[in-house]
DNA sequence: CGGCGGTCCTGTCAGC
DNA sequence: TGCTGACAGGACCGCC
């Protein structure tokens, strides 16, 4: 369930558990996720000790004292939970280990297997094709009105896919998508181009805003989420369209809708974001 | 080149 | 109760 803000609160988690530790055994229960394990992956890790742990985008990034850098993303269904002691066994869909000196043990877990573990360096960080390609930060300053208005310009596909799509923004998943077009009062079916600067102005402020909730919802969360292996945050709790279809819009008493839009459900309130507002 | 659909997997749930 | 199909929070690839 990792969204933006679960995973910037998955690396808050980690932060405590793992940095300064060495890690000092990998075992991989598979050749790979979505892209094949580093051949090396273990001989490269095992030794090295933890010096940091950030995020860009969707991805957690392991720094290690000698440059090189593990990379993970949790694709649809991926978790990590740290344990406190070794266990006897692994879950199902435990797919790799990563035995830590004091004892400790960090599972990565996933499902469906959308995920993906690799290496790369701290040197070649942001030439790695994964994400060298990648668009700002929502939560950082380079994510301004006047920004998402250029990258815009001349776009035909919808708002709504238009957010979705790394290049422009990372981060910003389905349901942040529909949440923060909400807030915005824009239909996700208007073309990205079309987006007047006013507009604009609405769509940065209501993304900030609806992630920045979710991070405090996911936050309190996810902190023992990491640490034991609780199950789904409480941020659901404060959807005001997605997966509400047929229910009455909390601002205005109309039915929230569906459509599918590239593939992904749509959900929207035909009055509060029937683009009339600018 | 931009945009869309297909695809990688498994789990869950609604409906019959 | 058991089967079937739809759908799922991501992101790449290839086709038009």
């Amino acid at each position: 369930m990792p969204e933006l803000p679960e995973v910037e609160t998955v690396c808050r988690g980690l932060r405590p558990l793992l940095v300064g530790q060495r890690i000092n055994q990998v075992e991989l229960f598979r050749p790979n996720l979505r892209l094949p394990f580093p051949l090396n992956l273990a001989e490269v890790l095992e030794g090295q000790q933890i010096v940091a742990i950030n995020r860009r985008a969707k991805y957690i990034l392991i720094l290690l004292e000698r440059d090189d850098v593990l990379l993970m993303h949790l694709g649809m269904s991926g978790k990590v939970v740290v344990y406190p002691l070794r266990r006897n066994q692994r879950l199902p869909h435990d797919h790799a280990l990563f035995i830590l000196e004091n004892g400790s043990e960090m599972a990565f877990n996933d499902a469906r297997r959308f995920g993906l573990i690799t290496l790369t360096t701290q040197t070649l960080l942001h030439q790695h094709p994964l994400l060298s390609s990648l668009g700002p930060e929502p939560l950082e300053e380079a994510f301004t009105a006047d920004y998402l208005h250029s990258i815009f310009q001349g776009k035909t596909s919808p708002v709504k896919t238009a957010l979705m799509d790394n290049h422009n923004v990372v981060g910003v998943g389905n349901i942040y998508a529909c949440e923060s077009l909400f807030v915005a009062g824009i239909a996700p079916g208007k073309p990205a181009g079309s987006l007047t600067k006013p507009e604009c102005i609405r769509l940065v402020t209501a993304i900030r805003e609806v992630l920045e909730a979710a991070l405090i919802a996911g936050g309190s969360t996810l902190k023992d989420y990491v640490q034991a292996k609780g199950e789904a945050g409480y941020f659901q709790h404060q959807f005001q369209v997605y997966g509400r279809e047929g229910e009455a819009c909390y601002r205005c008493g109309t039915l929230i809708a569906r459509i599918r839009q590239a593939g992904r459900s749509s959900f929207y309130c035909p009055h509060c974001q029937n683009n009339t507002r600018s």
